[in-house]
DNA sequence: GCAACTGTTGAGCGTGCGACCAATAAGCGA
DNA sequence: TCGCTTATTGGTCGCACGCTCAACAGTTGC
């Protein structure tokens, strides 16, 4: 009404204007896809005029990766903070599937998805994935080697383990867009099945988050053989 | 030079015409993906003027469908071939693990972490894509389930068996648009070793597709614990 | 040989995109 | 208080997209 005949201009530091600016453009990214990412949307969104977000980043392609790289950085905070005061890493590493399993990481598979496709054409883009997934693969691994040397976790290859965590967390995210969420109970539980036999930890050690931070064993006996386990109900 | 002037009108019947403008679509799919797959860009390709398209398919959104449902299908029949003429199943997972896990199957990860992503905004592709996952997991299904019944394979559920290995699959074919190709071996074998653990079978069976079609059995004892085994070389 | 049918063309509309740039005004220091 | 720096605006360009439609021309059947 009002702001219609004569603007009025907002002036901000450059360093909080782009913060904004990546702020927005990163909430676009999580809730829309980075294809809506764009100059006029984000300007829209900060009510301000495309110009000005062609001011901060020339080339929209390097918004696009900030976007990516900022969203994805914040959700890695919150999955595996790096700053783990006094928790067990069976805790964390329990809080950290209950997370990227749930219905509420649906949101974050689909940046990853969408993200990875983006990358086949945007190379900045690319660079920016590969480092995060970098980033993501270095923290859990991290988390691995505290449990190995504190004899939680026994594996001979925390590298190799790590990544075959993520690869099964990719391939159940990979249907987030498409999936009617009607998938059977042991394959949902795949993550947790695959961290559990890989780090020689008894079924079930890592479904409970509430549970013991300790020592983590409880005494059931290990899967034997290549059968596969009988679901259960928690 | 000549045909600038005037241009030559070959007609050709609509079940013919429509089965060219689908097979350049999904050609344009699977090589440079499915946002490529444009009413200029396919009548580019096939020489003919745009409008041409658009008569054949109103609502651009139906070819993009059409064009991965095509490019899926086709890979499908030669992953996973409906005529398995006298192979064992063995044999045949073997193969098949073969195909989709070398680089010649980047191609079809790709097309697959493209279309999963356009799903999100596009219902028409979204169905078809649904309908291509029932299709290759029936088929995978069909083949395991086969297997059981012969004595082969071992698996309390093949259903939940194949979304195992699928899941697998995906994860791995997740990085196709970003991973310079540097994996541990152990990964890369992932597929065949989740599905030579859910099917009860010993390990390397389904390594070597030349190998024993008839028992698919080594008489080497099942992997135990969680270690990571040796690499082998082929 | 001619007429009807319809596959095919050419042209144009409206939209949204990234990029560019001169003009403007907000806020800071002198 | 004034002037200068520069953050911000408003407008424009070229491009590619999907979609529409009247006009054209192969092909077929009479």
């Amino acid at each position: 009404m009002s702001s219609s005949v004569q603007r009025k201009r907002i002036r901000k530091s450059p360093a909080d204007r782009r913060a904004e600016i990546v702020d927005a453009a990163a909430a676009v990214a999580l809730a829309e896809g980075l294809e809506c990412v764009t100059l006029r949307r984000i300007a829209e969104q900060l009510d301000v005029r495309p110009g000005l977000i062609s001011h901060y980043f020339p080339s929209a392609e390097d918004l696009v990766a900030e976007a990516f790289g900022s969203a994805a950085n914040a959700e890695l905070e919150t999955l595996l903070p790096a700053d783990r005061s006094g928790e067990t890493p069976t805790r964390h590493l329990a809080r950290f599937f209950a997370h990227a399993t749930g219905e509420a990481y649906d949101a974050i598979s689909r940046l990853w998805i969408n993200a990875r496709h983006l990358s086949r054409y945007r190379p900045v883009l690319r660079d920016r994935v590969t480092a995060q997934e970098e980033a993501w693969r270095g923290r859990l691994e991290g988390l691995i080697r505290e449990g190995v040397e504190g004899g939680e976790f026994r594996t001979d290859d925390p590298h190799v383990t790590t990544i075959q965590i993520l690869v099964v967390i990719d391939g159940l995210g990979a249907h987030a867009n498409t999936d009617s969420g009607n998938r059977p109970e042991t394959v949902t539980r795949m993550a947790v099945t695959t961290a559990e036999r890989e780090l020689g930890l008894a079924r079930g050690t890592l479904s409970r988050h509430g549970g013991p931070g300790g020592t983590g064993r409880t005494g059931a006996p290990p899967a034997s053989g290549g059968a596969a386990p009988p679901a259960t109900s928690n």
